[in-house]
RNA sequence: GCACCCGUAGCUCAGCUGGAUAGAGUAUCUGACUUCGAAUCAGAGGGUCGCAAGUUCGAAUCUUGCCGGGUGUACCA
């Protein structure tokens, strides 16, 4: 038995007797870790909510401690249970039996496993995120949304869920078009030559992506002025579009390698992706129009005759009484017969929530070095051997807060045209911005005007080209590590030091972007996203690594030999997990006991965060222990099998937390 | 105008569905490496939780109003 479901005993003992006793609602009934240790290990308020209760009812007033005692009986019974305090002005603390409970945490069963932990026949949820448009490189605001996505897909097949993800490509939008104009328009350039150039760039060590950032801002920069090249977007985009031309096989050769650029910069971050469905399939494999004729099917869309919005498709929305009502209704087909964007959003939605009845064709785009690969959307040959992709469960799109209304849009509209479905199946798991300090944004090289200068903040622009760019990020993080690694590290070879430094550099910046809660803007400093000491990811690997040093020179049996001690003498190690030094032991052991419960919060807040901060205190909690308590040096055997049980469950739920947050743990660091 | 988000230590942020003395990191100052690793640890100072009412045993948390900042609100994607 887990704590979790230890926890769930206890408060359904507690519900059954305060309904019977006082008759009130269950779920008026919570659980909470006290603020200290010396109150225990879990708290009930029950008896103030008890208290209010029968006032309110029978006008009968009760002493809130007084209630308390009604359940102190029952729960003492309860086998993980040592003793029960009524504390303060009527706290229900339970303080658990360390011993068993050690014992229990010795066995590997405690933790989350984030890797085979899923029943393959379990409903599948879909988790979409990066979904970068394929024009440019990613820069950190990017990395934000699959850093947040990637680390709740690990969160969730951590809890046993099947998951599925997808990032999709906007092949055929705006953003693609105005690369392709600029390759087209403003550098007269063939497919064949932008092959040549790709070759070259190769050669130089610099990377395709790279080139088309700086062509993108360029761009955007020409359009201000020249009004021709404005149309030429529309015409471009059209043919894009279209496809079946040559303007659409080189906009899917420049889509196709930024892809490419992006998969690897996401994989150096260890981020990787289950399908990539695209924008360009949607239109060719009529996703739309399927959609569409549901959507009159079900009598959900309706044509406007007159008015404002003549000639158009809409979807009503429930509008507030008063109103014009036209006001709340969304444009899916425009009077010139064009699909809106959120109209193919819906029809995509659909797919994902397997409500559609229509199915993408798929190659394989790539493979990773473990065997798994990344498969594509094709409107062509169609690789039988694919897997099923979509027909979930439950979607969640990781997308920023500024398209909370259109993803409002898509989750309402498939649930008018689904009620069945409802609301709930789809999640928009949506996050603040990255923007960049005024004085980051010099640093790059910007000139900014006195009024940006004193902004609390500036937004990052690709179409401004104002950026920080991810593998620039990563490249000084890794250049930063390295030199710190190899000073202390000298006698290892320089790949060696390379990888530690690069999985220092990747937990240092997961770990930073995790940290802030979702609906946090993150503005962004170089000296902060580049600390290595303090609340860091790198705080907490060292943690990890320096458990493990212990273990490297306590030597292999050492564990199962203290754990072989700790069952045989039950009322020694009672005492000494009682004694003096208990508590030290005991807060590690709790603690990681508390990973799982962890886990469920953070899905069902849909905040990695809560990962992040558990992980940090983990790291310190655990840092704490083996500073104050000298593990090796120990003379009582006992006590010395007691603190090697408690610093192995700290570096596997420490390793594991890590794991879950897409960080490794360095041989040395 | 309307909708949503934010305002907590000098700075950057937490605060677990209303609970116990509001916590971290950073910066500043003081101290600790002959000790399982100092990317660490111990300690100090630093708070009208934007303001004002209300709800109640109890409010940073819930309600209302105001002040200040942000983001949306397209026949753009």
């Amino acid at each position: 038995m887990s704590l979790k479901q230890f926890q769930k005993t206890l408060t359904d003992q507690i519900k059954q007797k305060a309904i019977s006793n006082f008759s009130i609602d269950p779920d008026k009934i919570t659980i909470e870790v006290p603020p200290k240790t010396e109150f225990g290990d879990l708290a009930f308020p029950i008896a103030f909510e008890l208290a209010k209760h029968l006032k309110q009812t029978t006008g009968e007033k009760r002493n809130p401690r007084a209630i308390a005692e009604v359940f102190r009986s029952d729960l003492i019974e309860l086998e993980f249970v040592r003793d029960i305090q009524i504390a303060g002005p009527g706290y229900l603390n339970i303080f658990l039996d360390r011993n068993l409970l050690l014992n229990r945490a010795c066995e590997t069963d405690f933790l989350p496993d984030s890797i085979s932990g899923h029943d393959e026949t379990s409903q599948k949820i879909c988790v979409e995120h990066t979904s970068v448009n394929p024009n440019k490189s990613a820069h950190i605001g990017h990395v934000r949304n699959s850093v947040l996505g990637d680390t709740f897909v690990r969160i969730l097949k951590a809890s046993g869920k099947r998951v599925e993800v997808q990032n999709y490509i906007d092949n055929t939008g705006v953003q693609v078009a105005d690369v392709v104009v600029g390759f087209i328009y403003l550098e007269n350039k063939s497919l064949e030559d932008i092959k040549a150039l790709d070759q070259k760039l190769r050669e130089e060590n610099t990377s395709f992506d790279y080139y088309c950032w700086d062509l993108y801002a360029k761009v955007g920069v020409e359009y201000q002025t020249n009004e021709k090249l404005k149309e030429k977007r529309a015409e471009t985009l059209h043919l894009i579009e279209e496809g079946n031309n040559e303007t659409a096989e080189l906009a899917d050769y420049v889509a196709t390698r930024n892809v490419e650029c992006i998969l690897d910069t996401m994989e150096r971050l260890s981020i990787r992706y289950d399908l990539l469905p695209r924008e360009s399939e949607i239109l060719h494999l009529h996703f739309w129009q399927k959609a569409f004729e549901l959507m009159k099917e079900r009598g959900v869309v309706n044509f406007v005759e007159d008015g404002k919005m003549a000639g158009c498709w809409v979807m009503p929305f429930e509008s507030h009484e008063g109103n014009d009502d036209n006001e709340q209704d969304k444009i899916l087909v425009r009077s010139n017969g064009t699909v809106t964007y959120t109209g193919k959003d819906i029809a995509y939605q659909m797919w994902k929530l397997g409500l559609l009845g229509l199915d993408f064709h798929y190659k394989k785009f790539s493979e990773y070095e473990n065997g798994k690969d990344v498969w594509i959307t094709t409107a062509g040959e169609n690789d039988a051997s694919h897997p099923e992709f979509g027909d979930s469960e439950r979607v969640y799109n990781v997308i920023d807060t500024r398209q909370s209304y259109p993803q409002e849009v898509v989750k309402k509209g498939v649930a008018t045209i689904f009620p069945e479905k409802g609301e709930d199946a789809s999640v928009h798991l949506s996050y603040e911005m990255v923007a960049l300090s005024p004085n980051a944004a010099e640093e790059l090289g910007f000139e900014l005007s006195d009024e940006e200068r004193s902004r609390s903040f500036i937004e990052m622009s690709g179409r401004k080209g104002l950026g920080v760019k991810a593998d620039d990020l990563i490249d000084r993080l890794e250049k930063n590590a390295f030199s710190e690694v190899s000073s202390r590290n000298e006698d290892l070879s320089e790949e060696k030091q390379r990888q530690i430094a690069s999985e220092i550099a990747v937990g240092a910046l997961r770990y930073f972007l995790l940290k802030f809660t979702k609906n946090t803007v993150i503005v962004f400093d170089f000296k902060e996203a580049m600390a290595f000491e303090g609340e860091t990811g790198t705080y907490c690997q060292n943690a990890a690594v320096r458990l493990n040093s212990i273990f490297r020179k306590l030597g292999e049996d050492a564990v199962p030999n203290a754990k072989k001690k700790i069952t045989e003498s039950d009322a020694a190690v009672s005492g000494i997990l009682n004694g003096d030094d208990g508590a030290d032991f005991w807060s590690v052991v709790i603690l990681a006991l508390r990973l799982e419960e962890t886990i469920d919060h953070a899905i069902v807040n849909a905040e990695p965060a809560v990962l992040a901060r558990y992980t940090f205190n983990l790291a310190k909690t655990s840092n704490l222990f083996y500073q104050k308590h000298r593990i090796l040096s120990e003379t009582d055997e006992l006590k010395q099998s007691v603190m090697i049980c408690t610093a192995d469950i700290a570096r596997r739920a420490l390793t594991q937390a890590l794991e879950t947050m897409g960080i490794r743990v360095p041989e040395r660091m």
